[in-house]
DNA sequence: TAGATTGTTAATCGATTAACAATC
DNA sequence: TAGATTGTTAATCGATTAACAATC
């Protein structure tokens, strides 16, 4: 019996739905109320489900009244962590790595691009957005040199991908968004999320079939 | 009671995980054998629960032997519609919409890109990688004019993709590949798969700090 | 106050796992 | 045959939903 062990006992799909959340109230005005019943309506989760979501990290409603938008909006960015800045360094910068340099939907406001890397020497030295493409080599010291590297993305190759995130490990990233094909071997005090396209068009394919 | 609404029993958690089995299956020699319980080691999912996933769709082991490699992974894409070829279309080639054209990692063989769409004056008529970039305006008659449509893959703005998913919709396309970080109104017997890029950083920036 | 809506407990539903007979 | 491993049933676990007291 390990007392220490008691984990976390927050389940990722609660987690999920508070990004989505935090998308439909985006677009709502911050000075009204809502109540769960109206999210109900917006998101397609149950009000029981919202009210639940949100019971297991504080008290963010008025009884008889609903939600005040803002307030939600700002308790739901402080749970995720985003109400700081978050610096992530981009590996790979191809056009789906520069894709994501550039179109600043993507990479909002509290999150803070502070390196790329590639190894492609025609690159390296370049700018984009201002940023200077280092070597994938410079991983290490460029660690050593910052504070705070919260998150890496990485869009190199698949032959590639492995490779680099043992080295990526090894120079102290605790986190990755992994966008090659493949499932990446990683200690699990490592976090990751993979944006697996083609695993998302082989789904869709599924279902497009199997409606109704 | 309705005996027709009797619904696919198929959680989609099954379907995410074939397209994780398959992941691994394309790693291995497919003239060789693999158990559950090896899949289990290599994927990470429970050997049982491999099996449970299978039965669904059919018997594709030998009792005290495994599944054939080569026959497990053709099952799967059976299962998945990916045997054939399925016909997609690009709607909005900016960078990330380029990303997906060029970067063939992504887009493999059993999906075919026969159409790219944008309503940038300076791209309509020009070509990428063969392809021609047509108007958006001329989707309704470009459905009329093909046999077969699959998916769609969405890459436009955030404020342009409701209207053009409406648009789709009404021209006749019944599944969509979603990149704009914004959940689109959609009637229910069209197939949506999102991948919301911003979503999931937050996400990650959770969980790396929420590690055990 | 009366009506509305939260936060939470208990009941239900669905998904995962353990166990094992069947059989290669 | 003996050992291995499947396919499947029954048991368990976890997530969702229904219901309602508390209260704005």
């Amino acid at each position: 019996m390990n007392i220490e062990k008691k984990r976390s006992p927050i389940s990722p799909k609660v987690i999920e739905r508070l990004t989505q959340y935090l998308r439909h109230l985006e677009n709502l005005s911050p000075e009204d109320f809502i109540s769960s019943k109206e999210l109900e309506i917006r998101t397609g989760f149950t009000a029981t489900q919202i009210r639940k979501d949100l019971s297991y990290f504080g008290e963010f409603g008025t009884k008889g009244k609903g939600y005040s938008i803002r307030n939600l909006y700002n308790n739901i960015e402080k749970i995720l962590g985003i109400q700081k800045t978050n610096n992530i360094i981009i590996i790979g910068i191809r056009r789906l790595g520069g894709a994501l340099v550039e179109e600043s939907e993507f990479t909002k406001e509290s999150f803070n691009i502070i390196g790329i890397f590639d190894n492609s020497k025609s690159k390296i030295g370049t700018e984009i957005k201002g940023i200077r493409i280092r070597d994938i080599k410079e991983i290490p010291f460029f660690f050593q040199s910052k504070d705070r590297i919260d998150i890496a993305i990485l869009t190199v190759p698949k032959k590639a991908a492995q490779q680099i995130t043992t080295l990526l490990i090894k120079a102290g990233v605790k986190s990755i968004l992994n966008f090659a094909p493949i499932n990446l071997d990683i200690p699990n005090n490592i976090a990751v999320q993979n944006i697996d396209l083609y695993a998302k068009l082989q789904e869709l394919n599924y279902w497009k079939e199997h409606r109704i």
